[in-house]
RNA sequence: GGAUGGGUGCCCGAGUGGUUAAAGGGGGCGGUCUGUAAAAUCGCUGGCUUUGCGCCUACGUUGGUUCGAAUCCAACCCCAUCCA
């Protein structure tokens, strides 16, 4: 799977490369490098900086590191560098001005996590991982100052993010100008011959090129890919806004996540995550193509691809009984019968559920009719008889079975 | 140190004495519809409740004025900008 491929024509490789991303700077530089590094038999290093304080991969992080995965299938040295030092700044786009310093337990906890993940894409016994406080722990005052003087202030201000907070005076902190040039000069300590990242970090891989110059190494080559829309199909995908399908998440889920997607965002997901053609996906459905039977066959592919054949298969069923079919899941939470036996007010077993965070609650799901106990739906002042068999369903999708209490079995209903 | 602006519900944001559990938006949740957990559309969105236009909690903190305060006063804390 990761033999080394041999073609003579470069530029058929910087095409492949090129692929699916945004930006290449540039592509007459990356063919002279992969030149060299064939003539030499010298891999080229080919960074990535990785945050780590978020050790959760989703799928937007997993459009850059297929691009790595390519790298390492033609022979080349992918470096994961942890930010451990620049982590500490936080990237100056984060509102938060010093983040919590994390022990260096955690960040290689972080790390191994990250790995771990990355590894259903990537050959791990092939990566390299770094710290960049390996080099900027001790860098002196004077190495700190001669940092400083690669860069001026004006170039600085051009970063979007600074210049706009500048211009609305919003404060800018002077080590969030640092973190750019710190960036960079991992770079110089990597001698790295490409970094990727998403069109987010152009500004950072454009000032870290510039520093390799200023430390007389030949610049990096810089391949920016594109940023993935979240779930919501509008803003970026990301962990803090809640629109993320995360890499290790259950099948099912993965599945069901997948499946709420807007329907615009079809060619878009199938083209950076699964290598889909894009026009062949319009022409399709352009051709009528019901864009749920798309969705499905990428809900279904992207299970595959981070879990296998047995888990797609059985995630896609398990979402047609649920929601299309409407079907109690067999791997519904379970629930003892309530004590006791006797008829009970709707209102108490439905409070009583686990993720009904109040009575008022349970009440207006009962008003809105949301509730149904074993098919039928249910009204506020029903009485009900809970037995062995019974189940019940919570809006759309979430259900809970019954069961008859057993020893050991937790009664998860208390909070 | 000084000046100015500001701290409101999950988030953003309106509200300058009672009709304010607090406009509007976002998010979330529920119903309908459907091709799905899409789109569209309607509704709900502090808690308790014998469901009553009832009680409790809530507008940075603490006190005060008032029959009554998110709204007025005082002190304090925090945030931002500018000046030094």
């Amino acid at each position: 799977m990761f033999g080394r491929i041999r073609v003579q024509d470069i530029g058929k490789i910087v095409d492949w490369l090129a692929d699916g991303t945004e930006e290449i700077v540039s592509r007459e530089l990356l063919a002279q490098k992969l030149e060299r590094s064939e003539r030499e038999g010298r891999p080229l290093v080919v960074k990535l900086g990785v945050d780590p304080t978020a050790p959760d991969l989703h799928f937007g992080h997993t459009v850059v590191i297929e691009k790595l995965r390519q790298f390492q299938e033609l022979g080349h040295q992918v470096v994961f560098l942890i930010g451990d030092m620049t982590g500490r700044i936080g990237d100056p786009t984060d509102r938060t001005a010093t983040r919590r310093q994390l022990s260096e337990e955690e960040v290689r906890a972080n790390a191994a996590t990250y790995i771990e993940q990355a590894s259903k894409i990537l050959d791990p016994n092939r990566l390299v991982l770094r710290y960049n406080s390996e080099w900027l722990g001790s860098l002196d005052f004077v190495s700190v100052i001669r940092l400083l003087s690669q860069m001026t202030l004006a170039r600085i201000l051009e970063r979007d993010d600074f210049h706009n907070r500048f211009v609305n005076h919003v404060p800018i902190h002077l080590h969030e100008l640092m973190y750019p040039l710190m960036q960079g000069y991992d770079s110089v300590a990597l001698r790295a011959d490409v970094e990727l990242g998403g069109t987010d970090q152009k500004f950072n891989i454009m000032t870290a090129r510039q520093i390799q110059e200023g430390f007389g190494q030949e610049p990096e080559v810089g391949i920016f890919t594109p940023i993935l829309e979240g779930t919501d199909g509008v803003r970026r995908m990301g962990k803090s806004l809640g629109n993320y399908v995360g890499v290790s998440e259950p099948p099912e889920e993965m599945y069901g996540k997948v499946m709420s997607i807007p329907d615009h965002l079809i060619v878009r997901w199938g083209q950076l995550l699964l290598g889909w053609k894009s026009q062949a996906v319009q022409a399709r459905l352009a051709a009528g193509a019901n864009p749920r039977d798309l969705k499905a066959e990428l809900a279904e592919g992207l299970v595959r691809r981070f879990w296998d054949e047995e888990a797609a298969r059985r995630a896609a069923e398990h979402f047609d009984r649920v929601f299309r079919q409407r079907e109690v899941p067999e791997d519904a939470p379970v629930l003892p019968v309530p004590a006791g036996g006797g008829p009970l007010a709707a209102l108490d077993l439905v409070a009583a559920l686990p993720d009904v965070p109040s009575r008022s609650e349970a009440r207006r799901l009962l008003q809105q009719g949301g509730i149904r106990f074993n098919g039928e739906r249910l009204s506020v002042n029903d009485q009900v008889v809970v037995t062995a068999d019974s189940w019940i369903k919570v809006g759309k999708r979430r259900f809970y079975r019954f069961a008859a209490a057993e020893e050991g079995m937790t009664d998860d209903r208390g909070r």
